[in-house]
DNA sequence: TATGAATGAGTGTTCATTCAT
DNA sequence: TATGAATGAACACTCATTCAT
């Protein structure tokens, strides 16, 4: 039930998957725990059904964001276009930065959202790879990954704020990603 | 008692933090619940003590290690020269990533946790201050602050990785830190 | 639940509020501890309930009794008729007795269980204001609450014993009464 | 220890007899649990140490305010020489209240306290007794027994008030037993 | 299909009491 | 005699999960 993923989404966001509880979640969708257990296993089932819508959406962001205009665009430029819409996304989705952070530190979750971090890891990858067509598909898998791991653990320090601090963390983000991405993608130069 | 927090390492390591619970440590201890909670009043006052310990192993660290050989290295040799004493600690330290990550995720525990973060950061500021005079200190500040966001998110791609692929992986967090601090920090040329 | 009601007041009564814990009222009620919970969110909050049932149904006795005989007896006979079935109840009402006194005992509870005290006090209020119209309401006051301090203090002597001493113990208790209201309530010559 | 009887009647007045533990009642005299422990078998035993301490000023107050003045007063002057000197006690024994009603509440304590209860009532019986030479023995008991429990449930009204409002309050008491005591005891005419 | 009362093992925590030192 | 670390059974309370209706 849709209805339950976005109860859960709000649970989620307002204390954390671990202090998140069914009944809780079950209560917020107005549905009683048992209807809960009908389509959702457990506690963990739901978290990656959302990890999963959550992928969707970001593969679905990608996809109609980068079209076209990938192509002619200046590194900063496609830094600008990722982050920016990432962190729009991340701003309609309540519980994506429960989920991603989550999976590093609940094990019996890690697995099952697995999903979040593959799914912006490949679109890393998509991104750059027609970019850098000389860099071995290694190179390239860990740049992702550790580009991955950039906004995981920089993501939280953007979080909390607002206004002119908020941009100076968002800012402060592209340029690690800028600087680190600078040397292994060999944008057309402008 | 030092026995106690051993066993919370430990099985803070185990399960995280999260899934950790008094009695299990206690066992693990070879004590009795009681004697727990006469030393730690609850599980977050425990996880304060390891984060205290930890940091304080982290400063002690940075102080003999940049004793004198700080001021004549190249960027990347500094950064040699902290990553790789941080990552021997974080090695023998088996709840720091729990904690450090669990800072993020654990409301309850962020402020007792802080100790870390701000350890990490302010060993980050001191190493590079002296090395950036006409840095503004807020710069600088931000600067460490998304320092430690990067070891934070990298931190968990090294540590399951063993032989080649953990040297790569280290090597990616190098280089990460290496290009986003270069243009900040003006080392002495060479 | 009734039954959790039932059982909480055989522990209450058996035990003494203190005492009592909920897995025994659990246990009493053939019910887990989960399901106390789910109606009650604590020990104190079954006392209050059960406090306040004993106090409707004081009151309801209060109605029924006094319905219209109340008018034209003896100051004697209105007292008989009202701690005669006021013991009446006590003995249907195991809990009562605890609840009563612990009022007094324990803090925490003494808030919620004000009902007790408040229902029996304004009980006595009703029955002896009409007959003392030129009573002052403060004169009245003092001495409904003294009244109901007499009436706790006394009724542990009545409770435990039984026969002609019980008789005896609740001769002196309508004695008591009786000769502290008399010069307060002007009762219709007879 | 008289340190710890000391300790004990702070805590028991602090937080009731029930809250009250053995190890903060140690803590409380600066000395360690063991050290209680040697001296007190138990909590029990404290409060019952306690209780006989009381009884013993109890019975010492009766002897040096009655030794010879008893005699030639009215009925209102014998219940003031009486009421006063006890809640003069009354306040200067922190824990009295506590033990004195705790008896009615705590079955265990019950027998251990009935001390208290027996003075105070044997008090009332050696002073009236020989003002109602003619009433029975048994009625004397159980106008003593009455009494005490007057006291015991008016007392609490009385405790938490100050200035005018207390001063009420120890009127009624004071009426209570002038009036129920009245018809038993025969005073010298005056 | 939906309910929601029921579960019960498990959680963090307390405290009267012991005993080696 | 005094200590105080240690105990461990017990407590109030939680929550993921089930199942009869």
């Amino acid at each position: 039930m849709e209805t339950l993923l976005r109860a859960a989404e709000v649970v989620f966001a307002e204390v954390g998957y671990n202090r998140a509880t069914t009944n809780l979640i079950a209560a917020r969708a107005s549905v009683s725990p048992g209807t809960l257990y009908q389509f959702y296993r457990n506690k963990e089932e739901l978290a990656e059904a959302l990890a999963r819508q959550y992928a969707q959406q970001l593969e679905y962001l990608h996809r109609t964001v980068f079209e076209d205009k990938a192509a002619a665009v200046s590194l900063g430029e496609l830094i600008d276009a990722t982050v920016d819409p990432f962190l729009e996304f991340h701003r309609s989705a309540p519980a994506f930065e429960s989920l991603f952070l989550a999976a590093a530190v609940s094990p019996e979750l890690s697995g099952r959202i697995q999903v979040l971090h593959d799914t912006v890891a490949s679109r890393i990858v998509s991104l750059f790879a027609p970019r850098a067509p000389k860099a071995k598909k290694e190179d390239l898998h860990w740049a992702a990954e550790t580009a991955v791991g950039i906004v995981r653990g920089v993501l939280p320090l953007i979080t909390p704020l607002k206004g002119k601090k908020r941009n100076r963390a968002i800012d402060e983000l592209k340029s690690v990603l800028r600087r680190y991405l600078e040397p292994i993608v060999q944008v057309r130069s402008n």
